[in-house]
DNA sequence: CTGAAAGCGCTAACAA
DNA sequence: TTGTTAGCGCTTTCAG
C-alpha cells in the first residue's frame, strides 16, 4: 500500500493525502474520507520515502560505551523522554567500550542521515577528533569535555577533591587511589586531580603502593583492593574512581577482616542504586545522569532546529551523599 | 552529494556505483575509480533512499520498559550484540511502562518499515493483542509467554517454586510474599504460582497479612515490608519478586533491628548486581537476561531472514543462587 | 561485465 | 483549497 494506491481508495489525490499527514490545507471533507479509509485499510505513510525527499529523518544517534551500566543506561534515559516526547526516533548503539567501533557506529551514522547525534565516549583518540570533524550535523558529548563540541558534563575535579577532603577531614591520613585510565579525561584525570587537589591541602602525598588502576566494574575493583591490601604497607582510606569499583573495593575489605571506616575508609562517585545497600553504605558523589541525557538531548535540539553554530559546554553540579563509609569516629 | 554527482566524479556509471555497494559484478578496473572517488568525497549511499527501493530498512525496533532498569538493559545489551554483529540498527523505544506508549511505539515502528519488532513488555492487554496482530513483520516477546508468537522466557514459576522450598527447607514457617501485578503473567502470576506450590507441599498457607504487591524498585520494596511489618503477626521469611524488591525489603528489616536471616529469610529473583553486595548477601535465581536478549535476536533474524513462519517459545533455565540471607542455622 | 531507464513512495512547487 | 508534475537518491531489470 502506498500513498497513490490509499488516495485512489480514498477517493482524493495524493496531494490531499500527503497534506493530511503534513497538516497543510485540506478540506474538512476529504479529511473525513481519509480519516475512513484509514480507519479501513491501515495505512500510514513510509517514513523512508518521505526522509528522501525532505532529507529530514527525524532520527538521532545515539552511541554509549555500554547499555547495561548504571550510569549509561540513566542517560539514555534521559536522552530517550525528551527525544521520544519531540517525535525524534533513536538509533541506538553499543560499543562495548570498543574505540573501533565508535569510529564505526559514526560513519553508519552518517549513512543513514541521521539529523543529530548524542555521544558518550569515554576516551577521545585523534581518529575520533577526525571523525568528528566530518560530520555534518549537530553533535553533543556527555559526560566529556571536548573543545569546539557541545558538551554536557559533570564536575568530576571538584566532586572528586570534596570527597576526598573530607575523608581527611574525618582524619584518613594514608589515603589511597583506585581510579581507570587517565586517558578518560573525566572518570580518569579529571577525579585523580581532584584527588591530588586535596592531599595537597592537607600537605599529603598519595604512597604509589596505594594507587592501582581498574576498570568499570566490581570485580576489577575487588582486584585492585586486594593488590593494594597485598602489600607492606596499607591506607586508611581509598578513593574509588565510581560506586562500582568502590564496591568491588569493600568487598575485598570485608574478605579481609578490615572494618569500614574504622580501619579503611572508602568513598566512590556516581551515587548507584549500590552505593545506599552496600554492606557499608557509601559515601560518594550523586552525577546527575538522567538530567544530563535530558539536558543533552535539548542541546541537540536546538541545535538542529534553530542550526545553533556557537558551541556550548553545560557542566552540572554534583550533590556529596556521605554515608557510613567514612564517617569514623574521631 | 548523491550517487548521480559521484558517478559522474569517480568517472563511472551510477549502476557501477551501486554495484560496488551492492556486491554486484564489477572490473577491478572501476573499483579502483571508486574507490579513489570515496577517499576524495567521503560519499556514502543513502540508507533511507535504499529502503525505499528495496523495501529493506536494516532496522529492528526494540520497545522496553525502561532503558535504566538493570534486567532491561542487560537484555537490550544482548540484542545490541548480536544484531549490530548482523549489520541491522536498532531503533530503541523506552515506554516508561506505559501500556499506552507501547501501542504508539508498535505504530511508530510500523511507519518506519522496521524489518523485525522485539518487545519487551510486562502486561499485555487485548489492545496490545489486537495491535500486535496487525503488524506485519516478525515479532519476538522476552520476558513473557504470548501464544501465537516468537518468545524467549524464564522460567520464574519453577525458580520461585525452588526459592521458596529452599527457605521452608531451611526452617521457615510463616512465609511471606512481596510480588508485583499479577497482569504481570511471569515476574507476577508465575511466581506466585511458584510460591504457592512450594506452601502447599509443606502443608502451608500464605497469610494475607504476609502479603503485599510491590512496583518494579527498591522504594516500592521498603514500603511494602514496612506495612507487613506494621502488623500484628510478621512472617519469618519473605519471597521477593525481584532483587530491588528484596533490597529495599531488606533496608527495611535492618531499620527495624531485625536480623536476616536469624530473623527472617529474604530472597530475590533474578541475580542482579546488588543481590551480591547486599549487606546481607541476597539468596536468588539467576536470569540469564543478557542470553534472552541474544537469542531473541537470533530468533528474529532468523524469522526475518527465512520467512519463519512457525512460531516457537524458548524457555531458559535459571540458576539458585544460596546466599547468606535464607541461610538459617536449623 | 556495463549503462540507460524505469520506478520505489513520498513532498512541494506551481498553476488552476 | 486543490491536482498535476517533477524530482529526492537509490536499485534493478533489460538490452547491449
Amino acid at each position: 500500500m502506498n500513498i497513490s494506491k490509499f488516495a485512489e481508495i480514498a477517493g482524493v489525490s495524493k496531494s490531499a493525502v500527503s497534506r493530511y499527514f503534513n497538516d497543510g490545507y485540506l478540506s474538512q471533507d476529504k479529511r473525513k474520507k481519509i480519516e475512513e479509509a484509514i480507519e479501513k485499510t491501515g495505512y500510514a505513510p513510509n517514513i523512508a520515502a518521505r526522509a528522501v525527499r525532505t532529507r529530514v529523518t527525524k532520527l538521532v544517534g545515539v552511541i554509549l560505551p555500554k547499555l547495561s551500566s548504571e550510569s549509561c543506561s540513566r542517560v539514555a534515559e534521559g536522552i530517550s523522554e525528551v527525544l521520544n516526547r519531540e517525535g525524534y526516533k533513536i538509533l541506538m548503539i553499543s560499543t562495548a567500550n570498543d574505540a573501533h567501533k565508535e569510529i564505526e557506529s559514526l560513519e553508519l551514522l552518517r549513512k543513514n542521515r541521521v539529523d543529530g547525534i548524542i555521544l558518550l565516549a569515554t576516551v577521545f583518540t585523534d581518529l575520533h577528533k577526525s571523525v568528528l570533524s566530518k560530520v555534518r550535523v549537530p553533535v553533543v558529548i556527555v559526560g566529556q569535555y571536548l573543545k569546539g563540541y557541545n558538551c554536557v558534563c559533570h564536575n568530576d575535579r571538584e566532586a572528586a577533591y570534596m570527597l576526598t577532603k573530607r575523608m581527611l577531614e574525618n582524619g584518613a591520613r594514608r589515603p589511597g587511589f583506585i581510579g581507570v585510565l587517565m586517558e578518560d579525561r573525566a572518570a580518569g584525570a579529571a577525579r585523580r586531580e581532584g584527588f591530588d587537589k586535596a592531599l595537597q591541602e592537607f600537605g599529603l602525598g598519595c604512597d604509589p603502593q596505594f594507587t592501582e588502576t581498574s576498570r568499570f566494574n566490581m570485580d576489577s575493583g575487588y582486584d585492585c583492593m586486594r593488590r593494594i591490601l597485598s602489600r607492606k604497607k596499607i591506607p586508611d582510606a581509598v578513593f574509588c574512581a565510581t560506586d562500582d569499583i568502590a564496591a568491588g573495593a569493600m568487598l575485598c575489605c570485608r574478605e579481609k577482616g578490615l572494618r569500614i571506616p574504622d580501619d579503611i575508609m572508602i568513598c566512590g562517585v556516581g551515587d548507584s542504586k549500590v552505593a545506599r545497600i552496600l554492606y557499608t553504605p557509601l559515601t560518594t558523589a550523586r552525577l546527575h545522569y538522567k538530567t544530563a541525557g535530558t539536558e543533552a538531548a535539548n542541546m541537540l535540539l536546538s541545535a538542529i532546529q534553530n542550526g545553533d553554530a556557537i558551541q556550548r559546554a553545560l557542566q552540572l553540579d554534583y550533590d556529596i551523599i556521605e554515608r557510613e563509609s567514612t564517617q569514623r569516629n574521631k
